[in-house]
DNA sequence: CTCGGACCTGGAGCGCGCACCAGGTCAAGA
DNA sequence: TCTTGACCTGGTGCGCGCTCCAGGTCCGAG
């Protein structure tokens, strides 16, 4: 009947990476769904709800914390103006560059060391 | 008399940007230090101390962990061949630089997302 | 000598990002 | 129908990296 399909809880976390437990947590804070339910409760992840669960891992990996990830989330969602979202977008990408320049400081000091060694 | 000029904790907290809590809570935890003490028992910071400090410093901001900065500590002071070393230090290289293409696929997607907004 | 502020130690508290558990519900297969 | 296992909610626990506090000590200025 249906043409889109559903994955299960279990079935998410496998193909997402992310464990059911992260996954409900993400939906309490708002990360991600709200995920939709069968009559008996239980959730039902859309491939796009997979897709959008890729994304938060993406930051998450990437250091962002959950409240930055709430922001993002609101920003995306929400009907901010378009300046606000780019605006947003913007700042969030140059802290992401403080982050690369800060892994670039270690990251020579390391160079340094093994030259040193070498 | 000594030509070596020593520093309070409240000037190296100062200096080094790391509060005196913090500071403590790392040579506990064995990343600097130990600290000369005074004959009352007052911390005497060196400027080599303080040079340490900014290289735990650098590596925290780079988001490595204390566990992590105890093995640099270990490896750079014990007697561990050169081999050792070096094999360590392009480890943990190597983990930056997995950091550093996370964050690059994360800005990836902001760029995307800014570009679609603008 | 006294006062006050910087410092000491040991330990408790806290926010984050989950992981885990108990006790109960749902649903597919025998 | 009964069993079994995946799932539900709510709550607790935990490791990390500090941060703060109490109660006491040191020491320089007045």
């Amino acid at each position: 009947m249906s043409p889109t399909t559903t994955l299960t809880p279990a079935t998410t976390a496998d193909r997402t990476g992310v464990s059911i437990d992260t996954l409900r947590y993400y939906e309490r804070e708002g990360l991600i769904g709200p995920i939709r339910r069968t009559g008996g409760g239980r959730r039902e992840y859309t491939e796009e709800d997979v897709f959008w669960i890729g994304l938060v891992t993406c930051f998450r990996e990437a250091g962002l914390g959950i409240a930055d990830l709430r922001g993002f989330v609101a920003i995306l969602r929400a009907e901010h103006p378009p300046q606000d979202r780019v605006a947003f977008l913007q700042d969030r990408r140059a802290a992401l560059e403080q982050r690369v320049a800060a892994l670039g400081r270690a990251m020579k000091v390391l160079d340094e060391k093994i030259a040193y060694y070498s």
